[in-house]
DNA sequence: AATGAATGAGAATTCATTCAT
DNA sequence: CATGAATGAATTCTCATTCAT
């Protein structure tokens, strides 16, 4: 009758304990694990997602979500620079926040489980900040280069700028505000 | 005495099976198929490699070296400008020219089977680029920061347009040349 | 909520196959065949054993409890030469009657699998067959030696004796009779 | 040409090999294992014995030709419990002395690799003995049992009491002894 | 729906034996 | 003959998915 059953509990108690998991072993952990994780039996994990595929693309979608979430409410007055700040802020704070979800989301971004589909919603979940992106973009020294060009730059730039964060916690500070520093100066 | 000496040919068969298996099917591709790939049995490529693990930590190391190579030479004469985009140039042009072996090498650099020895021996064989952004960034901007941050911030940059060049070969000029610039914003 | 419960029935089903099948093969019958002679499917043998090396320990208990019950029961009344003649009797019919039972128990008894964790768990099994010979070895002439030498040598008389029935029915009753005296002599 | 290739240096040492691999790791011991501890090369071994089984039988008979050697030349004149005791001595000396060929000599004969005309063979090499226990059957309790039961039965005895000897040297002796004393009664 | 046992197609290795050198 | 690489069948164990309860 319902595409979707019932309990919207146990499919985020799943996805949480895939994130959790999966940061620490790797996309290649076992679905036993992950419903073991979610206090669910493995069958029942199947009810939810109906491949492990599924629920990795879900779960990819569901992590870029709340890290757009986490991005957006940016000041639209503010200059831009002042913007792109608070968005890289932002940024920061979440993936350091939360390093499961930052570590996991690497590692199914680079996953062949992901289909273009996929990618595609997740990319449309950033549009906001493409926004800001592309008005950057317009007023700057890559005027001429491709968005989807200076988007990557710039991701590459702050998953960088995470991982140290991450792996040096006392100087995270720091790294932030270098990163974005030498992030402007790209592409600001 | 020496029978058949174990061949640096078969080696190399199995090593550039597994660079083309690997970044076609990524690095659970079974080792099965990385033998008959190499037009070997099942059995030998473990004469060669004692175990998948050992198979992998040692075409990383392969396709470091190669790449590494591809980047030495600069002009140690020349300006500090031109020393980089000498490597960057060179560095994107390895890439474009060894699709395979960029991807291969991507994904064994973020796999858990790489060892730390293995990361450290890699490391070294950077050693005369590494010299270079020394440099480079004892005269810039990033003068302040940790070495390792800006050696990653770069190679960021680096992986970035070469990915735009690989997927978008009739603009891939264009992005190495659009890449190099926004490299050199940040960090030069 | 219970699903399909794990089956005591293939529990019982897959020991009683490895019995069979090690009787006939040895200890290195691949669990495959277990399996089979079993009917259950390659993959189910591991949920009800999760190693071979545990299901071979967990066949040692379950055989050496079979046989040390049908060992028990003696009169503990009667003279001590009675009880002993009454448990040689019962070992020897159970011996001949599993003769698989006792040829997978001989070779499991020396095989590098068994932990000493699980020969201690046998040799309590047998407790009360112990105490009937430590009882015996006090009023014989070996009073002076150790129990476990007492205990080794009529297990091994013992074991002679089972082979000679096993493999000379027609004459099983008089091997049995002279297995007794002998080891009566050498013992009691 | 010639049946038996020329280095029976070779043949040895691959026989005394594998005495001592096979006492440490069992019969599963691979033939690599044994080539190599030999100093030969692992395709060599084949060309001294066709298969592994053709080599575990011969180091059969080689150990059990070894044994009876050791328990031959008692004292024909003496008492038969002299000539029997001085056979026991010998048979545990030899065992406590050579540990390494009693564990690989045990192994060996409960193998299925074992074939019925290589324990005949072996069987044949103990003829003096078997003659020695003849005599001792004849005038003993057991003189109604057939030979190979009595025979059987002192086996077990003396394995059983090498088995302390070996692995409580301290009481070796004691355990000689007592084991002499409990055989005696046994069949004497 | 939920459960967890059942399934069976792999996966990485191992190893006796063969064979090119 | 010696060498040791080559072979490929065999082995234990894993895991996504299905299905009986």
């Amino acid at each position: 009758m319902m595409a979707r059953p019932k309990s919207n509990d146990k499919r985020r108690a799943i996805l949480d304990a895939a994130t959790r998991v999966i940061a620490a072993q790797g996309l290649s952990a076992p679905t036993a694990t992950l419903a073991r994780e979610a206090g669910i039996s493995n069958g029942s994990l199947f009810t939810y997602f109906a491949t492990k595929s599924e629920l990795l693309n879900q779960l990819y979608v569901e992590l870029k979500t709340e890290m757009a979430a986490a991005l957006h409410g940016f000041p639209a007055e503010a200059p831009l620079r002042e913007q792109v700040l608070y968005v890289w802020t932002n940024w920061m704070r979440w993936a350091t926040t939360h390093p499961d979800k930052r570590r996991a989301l690497a590692l199914l971004a680079v996953s062949d489980d992901i289909t273009p589909e996929t990618r595609a919603v997740a990319n449309r979940l950033m549009a906001g900040v493409t926004g800001l992106m592309e008005r950057v973009r317009a007023g700057g020294p890559l005027r001429e280069a491709p968005m989807p060009f200076v988007g990557a730059m710039l991701t590459s730039l702050a998953e960088t700028t995470m991982d140290f964060m991450i792996h040096d916690p006392p100087n995270a500070a720091q790294h932030c505000a270098v990163g974005f520093e030498t992030a402007w100066r790209a592409i600001g």
